[in-house]
RNA sequence: GGAGAGAUGGCAGAGUGGUCGAUUGCGGCAGUCUUGAAAACUGUUGAGUGUAAUAGCUCCGGGGGUUCGAAUCCCUCUCUCUCCGCCA
């Protein structure tokens, strides 16, 4: 959510921003900067009666002391008037604040000045590849037929059980999956993150604080009869910790980490994008989380993008990253790169990552601050990114190192599966 | 699920209708003293809104009510603790 008052200070330099996402939210800003006068003029009017109200009442507590009842009971009528326009007052200030909350949460972050303007996918921007692509003497599986020649995925087990995506992971399916979750938990541990393991449903106040809620709503799993909301990545529950939190300029930056399942309802999603573990509902990821000062946010921003560089070396798998263009890029994103697989099967790239910066996008609505010298709370910075997400990089493993008899297992994994490859 | 108790500033903990945004202690910060540190002493120390700066206004778990006036009384919700029941 944007501040108010940086709209109103930097209106042109914010609007130039969101134009980059190319759809126009000049109508918005006005309508925010309207609502925000009629907020402030109202509330005005209802400060200064109560102020008059506070000044009566207490007159009143003084000649009751004094024992003048009389001037006390005369005191008394101006009061009534008083209460009444107030409450007008107040019931009209509320819808103001309700309407320009509603306003608010229809804008999106204002790109980065680097991020370039774009209507879609098509135009985010190559900015750095690795490794080779694997040539085959023989003709390359996809994933799927791999998993089910080795029983390593059992995705018709999963239909039965709950559904279409869903999968069942079993033997060295299963082993592989959890050597990932612990390969990647120890290398963020590596790196300065701290590990935490988190619940994995959260309330509606957190569904607000990161920005699923209120209009992403749809793609959430609902436990309605405690109102709780299945998360759909770590970044939920690990980003709302610093909710409403005053932290110490010398505490930042904070790193942390997190494997959790993700649950995400995907309505709308077909065709190939659906096979095997192109999507699923529930699948597993690894979560890195940085709170940070924010002169230093975009320093730490490409600190992180070389974290979720070194997972993908060391695992051997060729990928490329690309800076978001503002069409493709996420509602609360100021800046994000998305790190690509290349799947030798499939032949496409595969989303593995997505690293981003929310500058203070995240923490104007969780109200997470830090007090600086000048001892004023300052909004903190908020980054986050996979590191990474389990079921591409299954797929891409699977595929980019098989052989003619089965699959090769990266060095670097052997001692968390406890064993060297599959077949 | 049943019965009871409670929720106050970074923490502890007063406050049961009228200068209470809140006594006090600890912690934090600044200063005095000291070669330096500790101790002691002095001062200072919540957030939001608003303003050029003041002022004003709001906030004592959330919401609603009573009253001229609520941290304090009433209703309701949430959470915590104790006991009972159930349970991996």
């Amino acid at each position: 959510m944007l501040q108010v008052n940086q709209i109103r200070e930097n209106r042109e330099f914010i609007e130039r921003g969101l134009a980059k996402r190319n759809k126009d939210y000049s109508q918005n800003l006005s309508d925010i900067l309207a609502l925000d006068d009629s907020r402030k003029k109202t509330h005005k009017e209802l400060d200064d009666l109560l102020a008059e109200g506070n000044l009566i009442a207490k007159e009143i507590g003084q000649l009751l002391k004094n024992g003048q009842m009389a001037e006390a009971e005369q005191r008394k009528q101006r009061t009534v008037e008083l209460k009444e326009s107030s409450k007008a007052l107040e019931i009209s200030l509320q819808k103001i604040e309700e309407d320009l909350k509603a306003q608010l949460y229809l804008v999106p972050n204002v790109p980065h000045e680097s991020v370039v303007f774009g209507k879609g996918a098509d135009e985010n921007v190559e900015c750095f590849s690795w490794g080779k692509r694997p040539v085959f003497d023989f003709e390359a599986k996809a994933h799927w037929d791999i998993a089910s020649q080795f029983d390593l995925i059992d995705f018709e087990l999963g239909n039965k059980i709950t559904g279409a995506g869903f999968p069942v992971y079993r033997n060295l399916g299963a082993r592989l999956q959890r050597a990932l979750i612990n390969f990647f938990l120890d290398e963020a541990q590596k790196a300065g993150y701290e590990e935490y393991m988190l619940p994995h449903m959260v309330n509606e106040e957190s569904g607000y604080g990161t920005g699923q809620l209120p209009d992403k709503e749809g793609q959430m799993y609902h436990v309605q009869v405690d109102n709780l909301y299945l998360i759909p990545t770590a970044e939920v529950p690990l980003t709302n910790i610093f909710r409403d939190v005053i932290l110490k300029e010398e505490q930042l930056p904070l790193k942390l980490t997190g494997y959790t399942p993700c649950f995400r309802r995907e309505a709308g999603s077909y065709g190939k994008d659906v096979r095997g573990l192109n999507r699923l509902h529930q699948f597993d990821k690894v979560e890195i989380v940085q709170i940070a000062n924010p002169t230093d946010s975009y320093r730490i921003l490409e600190e992180m993008l070389e974290h979720v560089k070194g997972l993908l070396q060391k695992l051997g798998l060729e990928f490329r990253i690309l800076r978001l263009c503002g069409g493709d890029m996420g509602f609360a994103s100021a800046c994000t790169y998305d790190f690509e697989v290349y799947s030798a099967a499939q032949q496409r790239w595969l989303e593995v990552s997505s690293t981003s910066n929310f500058e203070t996008f995240q923490s104007n609505r969780l109200k997470c601050r830090f007090k600086g010298k000048d001892g004023k709370p300052q909004l903190v910075h908020t980054l986050n990114g996979s590191a990474l997400a389990l079921p591409r990089i299954v797929a891409a493993l699977l595929e980019n190192h098989q052989d003619a008899s089965g699959v090769v297992i990266p060095e670097v994994l052997r001692p968390w599966c406890g064993f060297d490859r599959i077949g």
